[in-house]
DNA sequence: ATACAGGCTCGCC
DNA sequence: GGCGAGCCTGTA
């Protein structure tokens, strides 16, 4: 593999790769591989600076003196956020405090808008670790080879090609009721009546909305495409961990934090980072759990109330345990063709 | 084993 | 126009 080295001060690679705003890269050797748009790329740290070999479509480095794969570099990592500035600006409380100084290096990446929505299409009622494997298996089954040393990495499907998948086909891909609003949202991009690009020129709220319009989007969903793809450092979004951290560090005495009043407070306190500020909040939240188990509230007690109905209500109408009709989906799936 | 995940959508009231 | 139920599947 060839080398280009990349200065970069502030920047945490590991943390910002596994701060759950991206799905895809996994450790090989002393860092990790992945790709960045439709090339493949290994990337590693050495202090101050990044090692990183970058390979194009057809397996060759993308030019003999890197600045393509330079340039390519640092705007994916955004390493030109001025990161001190940004969490200077984010308001001084404890449980603010606290992330920040756990968080240092963590940056908000720039995504490929049509891989981050459909990746958070994916994420809905999904924990890290397996939206980790539906990208791997929609990359695996309808994007691209590509191979970076030792390494073979897939590009993420276009979404003309999802456009031409089946619903089965994505839910082979583990995908579940998701598999419809993927094709549904792919579709809609591919015959162009939808274009991810000419909306950057929208306001946020305009540019939510277009995202809202989209199948299986919704308000947290297209926040995070906000932050993770259209750097709308602003953009806040709530998801069961950040619910349960706002509503514990900034509103510990009330019983009932209606929603409205949490994004009013999410949009209003933590300022024009306020993307920046969320990410450490839940960067941290869920590294503190994960060392010591998981919090329970009465979100979370609420939650499996709802999923106890849920499966009475399978029983008394006597569907097919999720057991059985696994069984039959392979069984399907073996049967010969023809 | 079984509760629970980084929700969205639709039907109901 | 708020509330609750249904949707799929893998992991802890």
């Amino acid at each position: 593999m060839k080398f280009i080295e990349i200065p970069a001060s502030d920047f945490d690679l590991a943390m910002t790769l596994d701060s759950g705003q991206v799905f895809h890269w996994e450790k090989a050797d002393n860092g990790f591989v992945g790709t960045i748009g439709d090339c493949a790329v290994y990337i590693e740290e050495c202090g101050e600076l990044l090692r990183a070999s970058v390979a194009s479509a057809s397996s060759r480095l993308i030019s003999d003196d890197g600045q393509d794969a330079h340039a390519a570099i640092c705007r994916y990592f955004a390493l030109d956020h001025p990161l001190a500035e940004i969490c200077a600006s984010f308001p001084d409380d404890p449980a603010m405090n606290a992330a920040r100084h756990f968080c240092r290096g963590l940056r908000i990446i720039r995504q490929p808008k049509w891989e981050c929505l459909a990746t958070f299409i994916c994420s809905s009622m999904k924990q890290v670790a397996h939206i980790r494997q539906i990208s791997l298996a929609l990359r695996r089954r309808l994007g691209e080879r590509r191979k970076v040393g030792d390494h073979a990495v897939y590009t993420f499907p276009p979404a003309q090609r999802i456009a031409r998948a089946t619903e089965n086909d994505l839910r082979e891909c583990a995908l579940g009721y998701r598999a419809k609003n993927l094709l549904a949202t792919a579709r809609l991009i591919s015959s162009g009546e939808c274009d991810l690009e000419s909306w950057s020129a929208l306001s946020d709220p305009d540019l939510r909305e277009k995202l809202c319009s989209l199948p299986g989007v919704g308000a947290k969903i297209a926040n995070c495409v906000l932050l993770f793809a259209y750097e709308r450092l602003r953009a806040f979004p709530i998801d069961v961990w950040i619910e349960r951290v706002l509503k514990q560090k900034y509103f510990p005495r009330k019983k009932k934090v209606t929603e409205p009043r949490l994004r009013e407070f999410s949009e209003t306190y933590f300022g024009e980072h306020g993307g920046y500020a969320q990410q450490y909040l839940f960067h941290h939240a869920r590294m503190i759990s994960r060392k010591s188990g998981t919090p329970r509230d009465s979100s979370t007690t609420l939650r499996s109330a709802r999923n106890d109905k849920r499966e009475d209500a399978r029983i008394a109408s006597r569907k097919p345990s999720p057991q059985a009709s696994r069984e039959a989906h392979l069984a399907k799936l073996s049967a010969p063709l023809g």
